[in-house]
DNA sequence: GCTTGCCTTGGAGTTCACACCATTGTTTAT
DNA sequence: ATAAACAATGGTGTGAACTCCAAGGCAAGC
């Protein structure tokens, strides 16, 4: 697959294909003999990887480090699992996070027409772990 | 209280608390006599709301919209109330999308040493709903 | 074989969300 | 009353993550 149908498959543009690869956020991609970039089942695996992560708000530096070690070879199987669990750990972070601003938004939304809210009765509500 | 005291109680910069302002996502803080500005209970309240939504990921143009309908007065508290529920409704859509991307990640995980993984049974964990 | 179109690279430009700086005015401590 | 510390503004700088552009190579249709 080219580089454009890969864009279009996964609604990226090539630019943003291409800053990936550069960067070290993507492996390297096979290139035909002309030059021209190649895609594998293999590179797109990685491009979906991370599609996901970086929509679910994990920090390029992260994915790079990860990318990194895969080039490394197979002896870093085991750092690279273990950053996957990483991963896994900072994402349920992330939803934790986030579910405690849900709770303050309901307390929000609930108490709307009270003007008499403050910011301490406002932090109250959002430290509240119930 | 000045502004250096609630950049430190919220743990923010000066700067950032002046830019906040300047683009309209923090309401205009009322001056002292020789145009300092002091932060009420109030404004610390909006700063507060302001960081609870920005940490969880919510865009600065989204919260602007709020504070546009505030500063337009109590003719618009319907639709802020709403733009409340809406946001509510953003973030629990970012946890959904982040608890896919956890449930991908463990499938990921289950599947470390199995090397005949390609794009579509990656994509099929992805979107497995179970 | 020429035009049209897609690919390549290198490099410059853009946007966002601040961070920093210079200058000027104000408050506080000695 | 003067220095030190802090506030204000306007403007410039920065890093991240693209995004666009120019110049040139390759391919496919007529």
């Amino acid at each position: 697959m080219n580089i454009n149908a890969v864009a279009e498959k996964f609604n990226l543009t090539k630019d943003t294909l291409r800053y990936w690869e550069r960067i070290g956020l993507l492996p390297e991609v096979k290139r035909n003999t002309s030059g021209y970039r190649e895609f594998s089942e293999h590179d797109m695996n990685w491009v979906f990887y991370i599609q996901a992560l970086r929509n679910a708000g994990m920090s390029i530096e992260a994915l790079v480090e990860f990318v990194k070690l895969y080039r490394e070879g197979s002896q870093t199987e085991a750092a690279r699992k273990s950053l996957l669990v990483d991963q896994r750990a900072e994402l349920a972070d992330k939803v934790t996070g986030i579910q405690k601003t849900i709770k303050y938004l309901d307390f929000k939304i609930d108490h709307f027409e009270d003007h008499t809210l403050n910011y301490e009765r406002e932090k109250l509500a959002y430290e509240q772990d119930d």
